[in-house]
DNA sequence: AAAGCTAGTCTAAACGTTTCGAAGCTGTCA
DNA sequence: TGACAGCTTCGAAACGTTTAGACTAGCTTT
């Protein structure tokens, strides 16, 4: 800038004047900075910029595994939007790990993003301290913290697995097994809590032994079916915490020589891609992640821009039932 | 710092040295700092750092399309290796369009990232001259550019896809329908390549109305097998170019009310973790998506810290045919 | 003719670090 | 005792911007 202030033959503060518009500059002054600016080829420094205003146009966002379609969707969501508006993103994850998470979350603040988007991998302290302590905007995502006031964008997970729980007990099974996500996340407990709930409604016993723990990654559902399909009195359906956890289970269904839904049915949260085109069409509950990720770019977008109200915002969204080919109708005994 | 260098009753730059370990301090000094450190809770800001330091430990990184399984598994990868390298990654993604990518592309310099790695959506001169203008590290993967000098990472696309295609003419199959990505990638070039010399290769006539063009999207692979399927005389196999295409093609085969290996066998690039657990069990050529991110985060750390040649080098990965059930043999007429 | 505007331009101080060179202190050696 | 070395600490300049406030020149108003 002082080169391009110097080849033109005017100050530092007019060239800026000139770059930002903030002030009237005259039409040959103008011209002179424009020509000066494209033979430096001159590109102004974000980072001085930045120190100076204290704002980087930044953002960072943090997922637990970008591997997951849906949370792949969701930020890709995010970055479109929050592009569009001039900011860029600055991506993490975590691979559900809380450790790492927190010195994500440190790396990031440390970086002056301008506000953070967080899918959180599981609660702890640092992760509390680190967000009550910034003066930052932070809005959560899929999952919530508990003593943590900030924005936040969630799926009714009760009502979803609830829903379809319910789908399959009203195709007559009984005994359904529930391969469960982490209990460290609201996300695990919720979408459990709708399982029993169904159940108990339907006045079905709720057997603890039919709820195998995972923490939504594929190896955990493989395991967690095995263990469920090799019980003496095996599950006649499966229902999946998230739709990574029930590719294991596919595979182990495979792998004991039965088949979907002839001898199991199958059934999952979250919807992708491939799930209806390829045998069984899978049975899902799909959350609307483009309304995800765009409500939490707009929640974040308000708040930098400061037309946000002054208590924390809660929005909850519903997810969606698509009954596919993956789960028949059974006979109770 | 200035607050914890009052607090502690020392000058600035002691308390840079300590927080550095630049130079030494005494532990009576050391101590204090660190005291008036936890109660002010200080954290450095890596803006004024960067300023000072001209390099902001952050690399922007650009991929077509992040909802594409290859390169969500390679954004990963990266971003792991990167992140453990003590640096943070801005994402952007341009839904394969270059308008977008120009722009992303000059949101990061401005940024001042220290180094580049891009999954080109397409060549264009604006991203050539962004690139060569700048003296920053550019590694590219997946796609080249002709005219751009840099490092890069790529698979041996001709040999895949000959071998591809080898495979289903060992098959018997004679009229093979391809999916083709866009002819403004080196992807797209590469992979047709393969196809067409495979075919002359075996003797097999190339016929420019078996191939149909698509620009990576799941609607192209739709639309180009369709357009296939309702030919006088339809292919018995398709091969599509990646995997994304491949999910429309399937839905094609369906809505077409055709049976995938029955009716016409189908073969894709691109392994996807789905891949083998339903039916049909896709076919796949797959990439070694980690092998992939691996490498360039590490070529681009080694120009980083000035530990590389000085000329640009270029890896040619290899890709590996997975054979499942989704292509069946064919007694040629 | 003096005073008051206005528009255009500039000077200089900040933003929060790093780092060079200087300064102060202690101890050693001639 | 004085010179010198080594260690610790500090003052101040720099990084590339933005911006408040000062200045100038040309007009308009009284």
């Amino acid at each position: 800038m002082i080169d391009v202030a110097q080849a033109a033959g005017v100050s530092i503060a007019t060239v800026s004047a000139f770059i930002n518009g903030t002030a009237n500059v005259s039409a040959d002054l103008g011209q002179r900075i424009e020509k000066a600016i494209r033979e430096i080829g001159y590109q102004r420094n974000a980072i001085a910029r930045s120190l100076k205003l204290g704002t980087t146009r930044t953002i960072g966002l943090t997922v637990a595994d970008i591997r997951n379609p849906f949370f792949t969707d969701v930020v890709a969501t995010i970055q479109q939007v929050l592009n569009a508006a001039g900011y860029a993103v600055m991506l993490c994850c975590n691979e559900e790990d809380t450790v790492q998470q927190d010195e994500q979350i440190k790396l990031l603040l440390d970086r002056m993003v301008d506000g953070l988007i967080i899918a959180p991998a599981g609660e702890d302290d640092i992760m509390r301290r680190l967000l009550t302590g910034t003066r930052k905007p932070v809005v959560l995502i899929d999952r919530v913290c508990d003593g943590l006031d900030v924005d936040a964008i969630v799926l009714d997970n009760l009502k979803a697995v609830s829903d379809a729980t319910n789908y399959l007990i009203n195709l007559g099974h009984r005994r359904i097994g529930y391969i469960s996500g982490s209990p460290e996340t609201s996300t695990g407990r919720d979408r459990l809590a709708g399982y029993r709930q169904a159940l108990e409604a339907a006045g079905v016993a709720f057997i603890p032994d039919l709820v195998r723990e995972g923490h939504f990654r594929e190896a955990d559902g493989y395991r967690a079916a095995m263990q469920l399909l090799t019980m003496p009195d095996r599950p006649t359906a499966i229902f999946s915490a998230n739709n990574l956890m029930v590719i294991g289970a596919m595979r182990a269904i495979r792998d004991m020589g039965l088949s979907c839904p002839a001898d199991v049915s199958v059934a999952c949260m979250d919807d992708f891609p491939w799930a209806d085109v390829f045998n069984p069409r899978l049975t899902t509950v799909a959350q609307p992640v483009e309304a995800i990720g765009e409500q939490a770019a707009t929640l974040l977008l308000e708040r930098l821009e400061g037309r946000a109200p002054h208590h924390s915002r809660r929005l909850v969204l519903h997810g969606n039932l698509m009954i596919r080919n993956s789960c028949s109708p059974r006979i109770p005994a």
